[in-house]
Parts: structure tokens; C-alpha cells; sequence
RNA sequence: GGAGGGGUUCCCGAGCGGUCAAAGGGAUCAGACUGUAAAUCUGACGGCUCAGCCUUCGAAGGUUCGAAUCCUUCCCCCUCCA
């Protein structure tokens, strides 16, 4: 709390996409009152990935400099369904299963986010105490020329995609809930922009200050193209093992690299611009990824996890060399033979025995280090080794 | 209620009676290279007892020597008009 305004907004215009409008964020971080800073997460997915905490980075800033983080958990929204629209009405909740997604956020988000500082609550406390008349009150300060004016209301209207009404409930809702919870400020991803603006109307339609709204982009997945998402399968999980966060991190491209830096990293902007000088001047990028990602385990496990993380990283790509911690398969063996095509299905290291096959034809398949040229060859009774595919997938067998 | 368009292998998307396990792109995987699971290049990409066989093109029937391609019924999605 002892930064001055000008740095204060510094940290928190790190990598954000807006800031709307930035001079009453200014002010407002200058009256020295903890601000009221709220964030709205989906009661479905509580498994994290690096692209949510995107947004919890922001929060624990805003929590470092003196504010309170506002972490609204949709459950009722979350009944209204996706307002993207792709995906139709989503099934209810049931009580049980909000608390325990919550109960599972909570378990990760204090991974980044100070628990003092932070309120946890739930738009069903208030909407589901809200009358219908409420609701049409609620509903009448909005009309439909101003929700068309979303993007995505109205692409889909121009090309004459169907709109559900109740989608229309979905910004109304989620506006509503800054005024329900007196936000001085929201956070959300550019996505959001939209919604977070009816915020600031709604709040002002109540006889309020409308909130600061300030959008993070969304950040690109591991492929560097799509957003980052577990159904793209291009994220990185912050529950994902030290060994593969590790190996992730490493495959992302040196370019997309200084953005997740600028976005997940807490080293200062000042010190990342040091990083990326150095690389052009023919530093290797390599060095530095390291140490983002190890960084990124140490935060999300700790640092001992993160220094093994490099260790076996090392010894498997630069020496080649098999991991350490393979727990032995013990398989049935027929007496004529187990056929190394069924072997590696069996392991689970193939698909299919046709991959198998296809693996060994490209040359991907070791044992014991030694390349397997023919795919017809069967092991017999007693053998036992470390059989790879690839750089990356290993298991230890032996055959009764 | 009426008229029309469409459902193809993980995704997008060609095919419109045999030459189709099905073009092309993406994703993925393997190999080479390397500074890394970056980049780049090459290859693979339904299953199996794998130079052969089996099962796929919304579902079920039918026509045909032969169907993803034609016909019938059904299911689902979309558009326009009312």
C-alpha cells in the first residue's frame, strides 16, 4: 500500500486489454479505501488452467496493493447456459454439486489468491431470492437495440442464427451482481467486455458508481493459436504434474513465450524486457523458458518439484536417457510369444496394434535404447526391459 | 403450417455409382535437424492374426455384379416464408 498511485497503476495495467475508464481507476486506487474487485468464474470447470489465472494474477495485484478480491462463483448464471451460444441450456446444478466445484476452486485459487483478502460468494444468494417483478424490473432498464450491440448477439442476429431470450438474461444477471455486490471494479477476459459494460449501467441505473472495468486478453493455448482450453487440450492445468507442466511450458514457441511471461510471470516488466534483450542479442530463449516455467511449478507446487522438474527434464532430452520413476508391468506372456505390436497396445503406449506398427515402421520404438526394426517380432517368457515410443512414452515391463 | 439446404474418418471440408479407408487443410503422432516437447523439413494418421482381411461416410431398409454416392422410411441440424 505504500506505492504511489502512478505505480500502483502501473502493476495493474500489466498486459490488460482496457481499462474503462482509466481515470476513474486512478482516482479511485489514489482514495487509499480498499476497492471492491470482483471476478466471475463458472460453477462447472473447477479444473484451473494457466489461462484462468491470468485473471487471478490480476486479483492478487490488486490484493497486494490493499483491495479485496470479489470471487463470484455463477452458479445461477451457470443455469442460464453458455451465452456464446454454441452450446444449448445447460443442466442445473444441484446444490451439492455448486458447493463442491467451489469447494475445488477454493483449493486452487489460494494457490495465487491471499484467502484474507478474499470473499467467495454466490449469485444465487441474491437472484434466487429475487421476485419476477424484480426480474422485469431488472430486464426494462436494458432494451434490445443495446443488446444487440454485442458482438456476438449480433452476428448471430444478422445472419439470422437463432437467439434465445433468455440469453438476454445472462448480461442483465451478471451486471446485476455488481450491483448486488456494490463493485468498485470487475475483471474479466476481452470476451466480457460487453457484459462487464452492462455492469457499469446497471450499477448506475441502481444509484450507483459505476465499476472500473478492466478486460485481460485471453490467453492463447500452448498451440499459440486457440484460446487456451481443456477441450482443445492446449492447456496447461495447474494441477498438472511438476514433469509435465514442465515439458509443456518448454513445447510453448519462443515467441508466444514473452507473453505468457507478461501475463503469468510476477518478475517485473522491466526484468522481462532485460530477458528478451538479451535473446536478441543471441542469448538462447531456451534459458529463459526454463526459468519461466520452473517459476510456474514453484507457484503451483513448490520449489524443490520445480528443480527436479529440470533435472528429469535434462537427463531425458538432452541425454536421453529413460526416466527413473517407471513402475514395472508385469504381463501374462503366451508360450508362443507376446507379439511386440499387442505388447505395446497392452502398455498403453499405442492406440491400436496398427499404431504400433506404424511406430516401428517410422522407426519411434526402443528397448532398452536399442531401435525395434521389425514389428513382427514376438518376446518371449522372461523378458523384461524399459520399452519406449517416441521421446516421450515409456513403460517398464516383464513377461511371466 | 409451408418451401428449401444439410448430416462424410478427432475438427473443418471435398467427393455425388466402380480407380474410396475416402482429396485438401488443421490438430495429433513419429523421424531428421536442433538450443527445447521452439522453428524448419520428411513421413504417418479406422481396426486386425497387417504385402491379406474386416468395419466406416446420421439410422434402418432397398436397387445394383458393385453405393459415401441412386430410391424409401426414420432421426437430427439449419435457412427462408407465415
Amino acid at each position: 500500500m505504500g506505492a504511489s498511485t502512478k505505480e500502483a497503476m502501473e502493476l495493474i495495467k500489466r498486459g490488460a486489454a482496457e481499462v474503462i475508464p482509466e481515470d476513474v481507476l486512478q482516482k479511485r486506487l489514489s482514495e487509499g479505501r480498499p476497492l471492491r474487485v470482483k471476478a466471475g468464474f463458472d460453477p462447472t470447470a473447477p479444473d484451473l488452467h494457466l489461462g484462468h489465472t491470468v485473471l487471478l494474477n490480476k486479483l492478487k495485484q490488486f490484493q497486494d496493493l490493499g483491495h479485496r478480491a470479489l470471487f463470484l462463483i455463477g452458479d445461477f448464471t451457470g443455469m442460464i447456459g453458455d451465452p456464446t451460444g454454441k452450446s444449448a441450456t445447460r443442466k442445473p446444478l444441484t446444490r451439492e454439486e455448486v458447493l463442491e466445484n467451489a469447494k475445488s476452486y477454493q483449493d486452487q485459487i489460494f494457490k495465487i489468491l491471499d484467502p484474507e483478502k478474499t470473499d467467495v460468494l454466490f449469485n444465487s444468494e441474491w437472484m434466487n431470492a429475487m421476485a419476477p417483478s424484480d426480474l422485469i424490473a431488472l430486464a426494462a432498464k436494458h432494451t434490445v437495440a443495446r443488446m444487440l450491440e454485442r458482438e456476438d448477439f449480433n452476428n448471430r442476429y444478422k445472419t439470422g442464427q437463432p437467439i434465445a431470450i433468455h440469453e438476454f438474461l445472462y448480461p442483465l444477471i451478471q451486471g446485476y451482481d455488481s450491483v448486488a455486490m456494490r463493485a468498485d471494479v470487475e475483471l474479466g477476459g476481452t470476451d466480457q467486455k460487453f457484459n462487464l459494460l452492462v455492469g457499469r449501467q446497471l450499477q448506475e441505473a441502481y444509484g450507483q458508481p459505476p465499476q472500473v472495468v478492466l478486460t485481460m486478453p485471453i490467453l492463447e493455448g500452448l498451440d499459440g493459436v486457440q484460446k487456451m482450453s481443456k477441450s482443445l487440450g492446449n492447456y496447461v492445468g495447474i494441477t498438472d504434474a511438476p514433469d509435465e507442466m514442465f515439458g509443456k511450458l518448454m513445447s510453448v514457441s519462443d515467441e508466444l513465450m514473452w507473453r505468457y511471461m507478461e501475463l503469468l510471470s510476477a518478475e517485473s516488466m522491466a526484468t522481462i524486457g532485460l530477458w528478451k534483450k538479451a535473446c536478441q542479442e543471441g542469448a538462447n530463449p531456451r534459458d529463459y523458458k526454463v526459468r519461466f516455467a520452473q517459476e510456474m511449478i514453484a507457484r503451483f507446487h513448490d520449489r524443490l518439484s520445480a528443480d527436479r522438474a529440470l533435472e528429469s527434464f535434462e537427463a531425458r532430452f538432452k541425454q536421453g536417457l529413460v526416466p527413473e520413476d517407471l513402475i514395472e508391468v508385469a504381463l501374462d506372456a503366451p508360450s508362443e510369444g507376446y507379439p511386440i505390436a499387442n505388447l505395446l497396445k497392452d502398455l498403453a503406449l499405442t492406440a491400436s496394434t496398427s499404431e504400433s506398427i506404424r511406430m516401428i515402421k517410422q522407426g519411434g520404438v526402443k528397448i532398452d535404447g536399442e531401435k525395434v526394426e521389425d514389428g513382427k517380432i514376438s518376446l518371449s517368457r522372461g523378458a523384461a526391459g524399459v520399452i519406449q515410443v517416441g521421446k516421450r512414452k515409456f513403460a517398464k515391463f516383464l513377461l511371466k
